[in-house]
Order: C-alpha cells, then sequence, then structure tokens
RNA sequence: CGGGACGUAGCGCAGCUUGGUAGCGCACCUGAUUUGGGAUCAGGAGGCCGCAGGUUCAAAUCCUGUCGUCCCGACCA
C-alpha cells in the first residue's frame, strides 16, 4: 500500500470524548471513528487488524473442527420466545418490528437461531459431533456503552457452538475450544489468563473468560501464587482462614442510638468491624432476603443469586423493606422473619455484634446456632491476599478485559426448544451444548492496551495492519524514491505486507505517523546511508535500530522481520 | 436507569458572568523558502454557536424544553 493512497486521517490531539488509550490511539491512529455511542465505522488500519485477527481466530477454529457459517442478525422473536429470552433478556436486547408489525430482534448472540437450525437438520448421533461458527456484527442496546470498542453496542464477535451427544463429549469439544483460544490470544501476542467464571444470563454449568491483563480492565481476578488457580472474583473462592477459638459469651442487648452503619456501630462500641456482621436487603422474585457477612466484607450479588436461583434480583427500596418489617439500620439475625442467608464467616465466628431489630438497639455477642439460625453458604467477596481454595497460597488480585468466554451450556437451549437426536437405540436425546465467544474488536482494542508508549500503538507482529513501513526521507530524491520503490515490490513478491510511505511530507511528519500507527519495522531510505550502499532499519517496540545492505535489502529485512514478535 | 459534566470549523479549545451578530491553535487549500523526529512566512477556504421555543430593538451569551455525547454507579464479547 501507497500511503499517499492509504485513508487513515491521524490526529495530533487527543479527542476529548476518549478516556483510555486504546480509545484515544484508535482515533488518533486513524483506524475507527465514531457513528453514535458504541457504534463505529472501521477505517482501513483498523479494518485490517480486525482481519488479521479474524484469520488467526478461523484458523485456530478450523484446526479444532468448527465449521465457518453465517447466521442472520436479524432475528424472529418467536425463536427468543421459545427458549423464554424474549421476556428474560431485557432492555439489553434490541428490539425492531417489521412493516406487519411483527417483533424481531438484532441478535445479541445465536444460541437460539443456531438450536434451531441443529432442531431440523441435525437427527443422529452419527452427525456429532458438530461445531459451527461464525464472525458477525452483534447487537447490545447497553446501558452505557463505553470505552470505545471495549463496550459497544455493536460489536464484531466470533460465537461458536457445539452440539455433542451428552456431557463426556461436551468435555472434549470444550477442551478443543479452551486449547484453541489460548492458542488465539497467544498468536495475538497478548498476555492473558483464562479464569473460572460465572455463567451468567447464558445459562449452563461451567465456563471460563479469557481475560488480557491490563489495568483498565473492568474485571477483577484473583490468582493464585502458588498453583494456577485463577477466577472472576465474581466467583473466586478461598481456603478457610483459621478461627481463633473463643468461648461463647451471654447475648448482650446494648443501646446505639443513630448508629446505623457498622463504621458508626464499631466506633460507638470500641469494637473491630470484623466482629460485626453487616445485613444486606435484596428481593429476589419478589420475596425479601436477609443476607448477612462480616462488617469488614462485601456481599457477592452474583454467588448470591445463583444460590437462590433467582431471576429478578435487586436491593431492596426502602418500600421493600418497610413492607418486610425491617428497622433499616437495626437489622439482625435473630428471631428474623424474614429468609436468612449467613455468609459461613458469619456462621463460624464467636461473638459477633448485629442489630437488635428494634431501633436505637444492637446485640454483644450474637453466636450461630444458639441465638439465630440461618442458610450457610459462601456469600461474600473474597478479596487479594486470602487462601487458595486449591492449594492454601496466596491469592493476588489483577485487573482484566474478557476477551472470550467460553460455556458449557448443557442442555439448557435444547430441552426449551426441544432440540434432540436419536441415539443408537431410537431413543430422543436433548443435545448437550456449549458455546464460545470472542470480542474481535475487543481484542484489538485490549492488544493496544498492552502494547502502547508515548509516541502511539506497538503492535505485535500477528496482528498489525502491516509488518513494515519504508520510508523514503524525501519523495523528491529521485534515487531514494528508485530504492524504496524497489524493497517495496521486493517485499511484496515476498507478501510482506508493507506500507510505502510516499508522501510529500517531512521525513519528521513520517516518522511521527508510523509510531503513531505502530508498525512494527521502520525501513528508512536517506542519502547519507544511500552513499554507502546501506538502508537503516528501526524496530518499533525495541528501539533497536541499525543498518542494511541495500543490495539484498529485501532478505535483510525478511531477516529482521523473524526475529520481531 | 440514578448521579455529574459537556455540546461553538475535521480535532483541541476561548468567548457566555456583564446580550450588540464569532475567535485562537492544529489539520486543510495556494505560493515561496525549507527538508533525518509533527518546519517558516504570506495568502485562503471552512461555523444557522446541537435543535426547538421564549425574553429582548438585539441571543453563542439569559430562560424553558428537547436531542446528543462523555464520566461515575447497578449489567455483559
Amino acid at each position: 500500500m501507497r500511503y499517499s493512497k492509504l485513508f487513515a486521517p491521524t490526529l495530533r490531539e487527543v479527542p476529548a470524548e476518549a478516556e483510555i488509550s486504546s480509545h484515544q490511539l484508535m482515533l488518533r491512529a486513524g483506524m475507527m471513528r465514531k457513528v453514535a455511542s458504541g457504534v463505529y465505522t472501521y477505517l482501513p488500519l483498523g479494518w485490517r487488524t480486525i482481519d488479521k485477527i479474524s484469520d488467526i481466530i478461523r484458523e485456530e477454529m478450523n484446526n479444532a473442527g468448527g465449521q465457518e457459517l453465517m447466521f442472520p442478525i436479524i432475528q424472529p422473536a418467536e425463536l427468543w420466545q421459545k427458549s423464554g429470552r424474549w421476556e428474560v433478556y431485557g432492555a439489553e436486547l434490541w428490539r425492531v418490528k417489521d412493516r406487519h408489525d411483527r417483533d424481531f430482534c438484532l441478535g445479541p448472540t445465536h444460541e437460539e437461531i443456531a438450536t434451531s437450525l441443529i432442531l431440523n437438520d441435525v437427527n443422529s448421533y452419527k452427525q456429532l459431533p458438530l461445531m459451527i461458527y461464525q464472525i458477525q456484527n452483534k447487537y447490545r442496546d447497553e446501558r452505557r456503552p463505553r470505552f470505545g470498542l471495549m463496550r459497544g453496542r455493536e460489536f464484531i464477535m466470533k460465537d461458536c457452538y457445539s452440539f455433542d451427544r451428552d456431557d463426556a463429549a461436551l468435555d472434549v469439544s470444550y477442551h478443543l475450544m479452551y486449547d484453541a483460544y489460548v492458542n488465539i490470544f497467544n498468536r495475538c501476542g497478548l498476555d492473558f489468563r483464562p479464569v473460572k467464571a460465572d455463567n451468567g444470563a447464558i445459562g449452563g454449568s461451567s465456563s471460563h473468560e479469557f481475560m488480557v491483563l491490563a489495568e483498565s480492565g473492568e474485571a477483577e481476578i484473583l490468582y493464585c501464587d502458588t498453583c494456577d488457580y485463577a477466577a472472576n472474583v465474581e466467583i473466586a473462592d478461598c481456603g478457610k482462614a483459621e478461627i481463633v477459638k473463643e468461648a461463647q459469651l451471654p447475648l448482650e442487648k446494648v443501646l446505639t442510638p443513630e448508629c446505623r452503619t457498622i463504621i458508626d456501630v464499631a466506633e460507638f462500641l470500641h469494637m473491630d468491624t470484623m466482629k460485626t456482621m453487616k445485613a444486606l436487603f435484596y428481593m429476589a422474585d419478589e420475596k425479601p432476603v436477609l443476607i448477612f457477612v462480616r462488617g469488614d466484607r462485601m456481599m457477592n450479588e452474583i454467588k448470591v443469586q445463583n444460590y437462590l436461583g433467582a431471576t429478578l434480583f435487586y436491593m431492596g427500596t426502602e418500600e421493600d423493606l418497610h413492607n418486610a418489617g425491617l428497622t433499616q439500620g437495626f437489622i439482625g439475625p435473630c428471631g428474623q422473619n424474614v429468609r436468612v442467608l449467613l455468609d459461613r464467616e458469619v456462621a463460624e465466628s464467636a461473638n459477633l455484634c448485629c442489630g437488635a431489630n428494634e431501633e436505637g438497639y444492637h446485640l454483644k455477642n450474637a453466636n450461630f446456632g444458639r441465638d439465630f439460625q440461618g442458610e450457610v453458604g459462601h456469600f461474600r467477596l473474597v478479596e487479594a491476599g486470602e487462601r487458595c481454595p486449591d492449594c492454601g497460597g496466596s491469592l493476588q488480585s489483577a485487573r482484566g478485559i474478557e476477551v472470550g468466554q467460553v460455556f458449557k451450556l448443557g442442555t439448557k437451549y435444547s430441552i426449551s426448544m426441544e432440540a434432540s437426536y436419536l441415539d443408537e437405540n431410537g431413543k430422543a436425546n436433548p443435545f448437550v451444548m456449549g458455546c464460545y465467544g470472542i470480542g474481535v474488536g475487543r481484542t484489538m482494542a485490549a492488544a493496544i492496551e498492552q502494547n502502547h508508549d508515548e509516541n502511539g500503538i506497538v503492535w505485535p507482529k500477528a496482528i498489525a495492519p502491516f509488518q513494515v513501513v519504508v520510508v523514503p526521507v524525501s519523495e523528491k530524491s529521485e534515487r531514494q524514491m528508485k530504492a524504496a520503490n524497489d524493497l517495496y515490490a521486493g517485499l511484496r513478491e515476498k507478501d510482506v505486507e508493507v506500507l510505502l510511505d510516499d508522501r510529500a511530507e517531512r521525513a519528521g511528519v513520517k516518522f511521527k505517523d508510523a509510531d503513531l500507527i505502530g508498525i512494527p519495522l521502520r525501513i528508512t531510505i536517506g542519502d547519507k546511508s544511500l552513499d554507502q550502499g546501506l538502508l537503516e532499519y528501526k524496530e518499533r517496540k525495541s528501539g533497536a535500530s541499525g543498518s542494511l545492505d541495500a543490495a539484498d535489502a529485501v532478505s535483510e529485512v525478511l531477516r529482521l522481520l523473524e526475529g520481531i514478535e
């Protein structure tokens, strides 16, 4: 590509709307432009990288046995009504009507469509396993689109669906995909970690997320410093801490006027917050429930919701609180009429302080079993520094960008959509499914988050829009242009993606742009070195520079490229 | 959806308090001089000041509404 013809409008200044590096750099490097909130045009440079990532994904998916196809974006409401998600998915589902006032949606994901395809065209165990995937735009009417491509309303996703005859076969498919994902993100040059994850709205039995480690990541992960345990904080577990044995003291009711928060109470009674418990009041499918965790801990909504199996789950309003007959600020588990969930730490600790269910009073030395009852479980967020649940090592915290997720769906969709196959005995069984997603644009953004410096993007070679940029210092110098054109032609012949900066710009501008758009290798052609029969190179990432023989430039460049990651 | 902020040229901003009909830097076009890390000078093009009402002789500026955008929280590739 000749730079003079390339449509890549670079910006010197950072657009005010962009907050994080990847968003700023994609705009500055002329890779994309915003059309509406969470909706973007990919310009040629951005699209080339999207293409490179897509190609890597395709190769690995095909190697794992996947077959590419293309589902429609527009999907009829009936399919979603059948699976039950037309109601459950909520406002995020982008609903549209046709001219006959019939309901459709723009696909946020394709479990329904995939299942309905298989339901019609796959009938026998002999056709299994089957793995189908596509790379396509997805639509989610996000409450808050954010950070450019990180969270858009329209985004490019690779989604894959596996159909197997039983759980054991699903295991095989799942691991094939898991390994393919590891390969994909490695090939994209990303520093990432697969972590255990919640299944969320998609449902199913188990799941892993692939997290690219970055400070700007929206997710918090915990990983063990000793073994390979790693999990999203939403579902992270921890090993047991030693409980200091303590004799149970008599229950005592104390006056605590105006002490409505844990901090107030702890200060007023001169005790540590870890000797208190706090009450969280939620509505689960319209029924009130109280969750108690130690005063210094945070409740884990996901774990509680999963435990309750609730679809509608939200923190109770003051009205809900009133209806349940609770006194805000003084809620305790003793003699409680509302359903009580106790974090296991609360059940295991002795002599905690809790609300007395009476305005202005708390109870000291409350003990599980003796003074209060409840369903015990793991209902709190695990924190960095706690014990690894697998090996007892220390858990570390990191932030990550979720670029992919693999799910074991089981029979959730095949049962609701009545998709089954006949086994050897002629008996109908529901397909056992898995689904596997990769955010392609998000992967690109994550790669930039992880690979940039003050001058711009530093692309990993595998996903750079061009591998080499050839920069003649002056486009007016005939011999520079001759050398540049020769090298350009030679590299193209070797299938190297090369950009020839033939613009009538000063060298400084060309260098700045080359750095900004992040081309891994730059070849500079100037009179000084040409006089000695040499060209100059500079590696974007390492900054390493030197000369190479002009007469043998093509093979020298190929050799240099070999050494760049 | 709750909280906060902002909409003035492609991008970054000033002007608004105290109303008088729009300005700066970058980018863009022409010419000259330059030419190895975002050149200099001269000339030029580009804006219904988000939109709609209202107040006023007069509105970018004051008032109301509306739309859009961004950030923080609850949700997810």
